[in-house]
DNA sequence: CGCTTATTAATAGGAGTCCTATCTATATCC
DNA sequence: GGATATAGATAGGACTCCTATTAATAAGCG
């Protein structure tokens, strides 16, 4: 009656204990998106195109939220109705369009993606060093998740050409980012870098070996 | 304008970590759903009360997967109408009722809560000690969680009277479970026990204490 | 160049979640 | 006994989200 193979019970205990959270996610994610008269969805369209100035594909869009297109298409209408989301043509591509936030839209869209909610306040209750080590584990999950597919393409430090792993070995701060030119520690390993430019895959490889070798 | 606190960037990149994995989880969950004939929030309903025989009341239904009471209401029926579940009066209290699944309904719920996901096959690629980490720190975050009042209260090895922790300190298994009177390691610590019972709140402080510091 | 195939996005139609507000029945407290 | 609180269900509506289809453009191939 079943085949599918049973993963080890920790390993569904750690999926449970993010099913858990992501609960709280929902929660805090419906609070704020009401208190701005917007939906859940809406809101993470808003929180997401805030860090991409540059505008996205509404393909993208939905890839990064795992939803279908044409369920982001009715989203994207419901943004460009409140006058927070303008979609324009793509001059690269006839049959593309770019979503873009408009002014309003960008405003609304970094307080969601700032604000503080239950979430930041129980993670706010860990020690530094357990938040550094949260934080390594999740850069290890998403990279994973990326290379499975799971996950579109993020623009992670330890995929970005201008990241440095242990360039200063045996320092507090022991990476190094080109762009800015300075020493980073584990806790500011960016997720979602603004400034990412995806290093050459045999580059990224070898990086990954000198992060987590180190 | 915005007159919110902004927390430290540390704890909103930690919860971006989540949320990308929210993402995963949800994607997931649509999958192996599915898969059942469902859709996602008929699953969550089967997937936790496969792990309570004993039943739920829709309002604690509802509070843990953090919906309305009427929303609940609205997939208790269709569960019902797929035999999957039962709503039988509550001797103890004629207002109300008692959701219990079927025998098909708990199968299919065991099967969803133990299955092999995207996200599982991500853990596995961390190593043992990462993911005692990474459930320490979801322990943690659970129990704040629930002391501020996000949550249900959760089925804990922490909160309950059984636990004892650092028993046999110094050794590989420190902890120790009265119930099963077997040692005990991180990895296996229980966020949602069938044997649970909540100690006092006096004792669940102390308990705390001599967990953290040992 | 002209034809086939792929890709991007939008639309149509429908199922189902999810909300607020309201209602009934029962419990609890004074 | 009567006021208040609580558990659950229902009504009604907004909106997400899906699959399937359509329109327009791009890209590959003889």
């Amino acid at each position: 009656m079943d085949h599918a193979p049973k993963p080890d019970p920790v390993l569904t205990r750690l999926r449970e204990g993010f099913e858990r959270i992501a609960l709280v996610l929902r929660a805090d994610l419906w609070a704020a998106a009401g208190k701005a008269g917007l939906n859940p969805t809406q809101a993470q369209v808003l929180a997401l195109l805030a860090a991409r100035p540059a505008g996205l594909r509404p393909k993208e869009i939905a890839a990064h939220l795992s939803v279908s297109a044409p369920s982001m298409a009715d989203t994207l209408a419901a943004l460009e109705r409140k006058a927070l989301l303008r979609r324009t043509p793509d001059p690269a591509d006839a049959r593309a369009v770019i979503a873009r936030l408009t002014e309003e839209g960008a405003a609304q869209g970094q307080a969601l993606a700032a604000a503080a909610t239950q979430v930041t306040a129980a993670l706010a209750r860990l020690s530094p060093g357990e938040q550094a080590d949260l934080l390594l584990a999740q850069v290890k999950l998403i990279r994973t998740l990326q290379q499975a597919g799971a996950i579109p393409v993020q623009r992670l430090c330890v995929t970005c050409r201008h990241f440095r792993p242990n360039a200063h070995p045996g320092e507090a701060a022991p990476h190094h980012c080109a762009f800015v030119n300075a020493p980073i520690v584990d806790r500011d390993l960016r997720l979602d870098c603004g400034e990412h430019e995806a290093a050459a895959p045999a580059v990224q490889a070898a990086t990954w070996t000198a992060f987590t070798g180190g």
